[in-house]
DNA sequence: GCATTGACGAAGG
DNA sequence: CCCTTCGCCAATG
């Protein structure tokens, strides 16, 4: 993929704010969509954390999941599974594919980091 | 260069 | 309350 400084600047954004996410909880593509700057292109977290499993440090890609708390990127691990057992080695509750207590676990980087 | 596709989200029917 | 459509923006065909 073509990496245009511009893009690469985001990618990097994300990946920075994913790794600050604290051991236990979780956010949403949208909420660091909107800290990243990208505003209402939560699809380009989706995309980053697309490219994220090659990056290193590694980002824990598995604590991002949709607004719902659902794991929609399960399917993009290395097994559909993985996702959920690394959740669940953080304390974190998955039934169903989604995040239990997900408004309690949510960490908010807008909020956490400071506006 | 236009059309399709997303690990999303909000709004409308 | 469930389903569809639209907006978002970069990558890919």
């Amino acid at each position: 993929m073509q990496y245009h400084p511009k893009t690469k600047d985001f990618f990097q954004n994300v990946f920075d704010i994913v790794r600050l996410i604290p051991k236990g909880r979780v956010t949403s593509y949208g909420a660091i969509a909107k800290y990243s700057g990208t505003g209402g292109s939560a699809r380009m977290v989706g995309w980053a954390m697309n490219a994220s499993h090659k990056v290193k440090p590694k980002v824990p890609a598995h604590r991002v999941v949709n607004r719902n708390g659902m794991l929609t990127g399960k399917a993009h691990f290395e097994t559909p599974t993985k996702m959920q057992e690394l959740l669940a080695k953080e304390k974190i509750k998955v039934q169903n594919d989604t995040v239990m207590d997900f408004s309690t676990l949510f960490w908010d980087p807008a909020v956490e980091l400071g506006l």
